[in-house]
DNA sequence: GTACTACACTTTCAGAGTTC
DNA sequence: GAACTCTGAAAGTGTAGTAC
């Protein structure tokens, strides 16, 4: 069945598609069009069940009022919450999502990058997997609006939303000392992302401030595409070899789940045996009996800031030179029982 | 194989036709 | 002649069809 278009409406209703155009899109005012021709142009566009074509809008604007939204993990709690709340704010501005998510994988978010470009987005929200740094800064570069959400990369041109995780991770390991633990572990992946690497080096400085001198590392870097069972096995190998510790401090809230299964597993108690923390918190977390401390991503100020930033540079971009701004958001610590 | 044209559909500027 | 009401045409991109 062929498609309703304007002209449809406009033969219909006898008039030119100019005049159906600007009633549908609500400037009969604007254009002084009679309201008798108004009220009888959208009874004959509801009649005939008229949608606009996006595609042709796209073409006529040159807008497509969408964004591009690339995560690490649609399946994660962290960016699951995040993408939902940059959706809500997307619809209040007129923009629907494209979402999709990296794994990490730098060949991966290059070529999703590039369907979001066929796809001519508006806009691009993206965490940057290592690796996409050149596409990235094309995109930019081209003065296309983009913001990075969580993880960044040093460059005068990028508008990044992350948090401060370097902090984040001091605030975390000040609280363990008030606490009585020095004997910390900490539980990473493999991945080189600033993010992670932040965390690990505030790990690092919090134990040398603590202890006057260079501490020992007790730290397990676990490959990011293990599956639960082999971090559950790496994690446990970790504990049993270092039975002087008396906490640990998980990097991520996808390592801290295995590290929560593991302590169970081992029968262990907490935080008599073992304490825990985590960076971002989870549902779990809360809900297990005693909870457990993490330090939590502020998800809902992220996105309603990263969004925020996008938009000015949407809006900014026709009359002005784009504007670049880099903001660290900083995490809470949630004291649970676990610490 | 290459070059050109028409077409898809919508928006919007500039201006034409009508009425008073 | 001014105000009102509406129209014509161009422009945007990718592709199928046609001519040479």
């Amino acid at each position: 069945m062929k498609r309703v278009s304007l002209k449809d409406v406009a033969l219909e209703a006898g008039i030119s598609t100019s005049a159906v155009s600007f009633i549908l899109n609500g400037r009969a005012g604007e254009m002084r069009i009679s309201k008798d021709l108004e009220k009888r142009v959208q009874a004959i566009a509801s009649r005939l069940g008229y949608v606009p074509n996006q595609v042709a809008v796209s073409l006529r604007t040159g807008q497509s009022k969408m964004i591009g939204l690339l995560v690490e993990s649609i399946a994660g709690h962290f960016f699951g919450m995040l993408a939902k709340i940059i959706e809500e704010e997307a619809e209040k501005s007129g923009y629907k999502l494209l979402y999709s998510s990296t794994e990490n994988k730098a060949p991966r978010g290059i070529e999703i990058l590039k369907m979001f470009s066929q796809h001519q987005v508006d806009g691009y929200l993206v965490t940057p997997a290592k690796g996409m740094e050149k596409e990235i800064l094309n995109i930019a570069g081209h003065n296309k609006p983009l913001v990075l959400i969580d993880s960044y990369f040093p460059s005068d041109i990028i508008s990044y939303v992350s948090v401060d995780n370097y902090n984040g991770t001091m605030i975390g390991m000040r609280h363990l000392f008030e606490r009585g633990y020095e004997n910390i572990g900490f539980v990473t992946v493999d991945i080189r992302l600033v993010q992670i690497e932040e965390r690990k080096m505030a790990f690092r400085d919090a134990l040398t401030e603590k202890k006057g001198k260079k501490a020992n590392d007790w730290i397990l870097e676990i490959p990011y595409t293990t599956t639960a069972e082999e971090k559950i096995k790496l994690i446990r190998a970790f504990i049993i070899d270092h039975p002087d510790m008396d906490a640990i401090f998980f990097a991520t809230n996808y390592l801290g789940i295995p590290g929560l299964e593991c302590i169970q597993q081992q029968g262990m108690r907490m935080p008599k045996d073992i304490a825990m923390i985590c960076f971002d918190d989870h549902d779990l977390f809360r809900l297990f009996p005693g909870g457990i401390t993490a330090i939590q991503q502020p998800i809902d100020e992220i996105a309603k800031t990263a969004i925020s930033v996008l938009i000015r540079q949407l809006e900014t971009r026709k009359h002005s030179k784009p504007t670049y701004e880099q903001i660290k958001l900083l995490p809470a610590l949630i004291k649970r029982g676990s610490t």
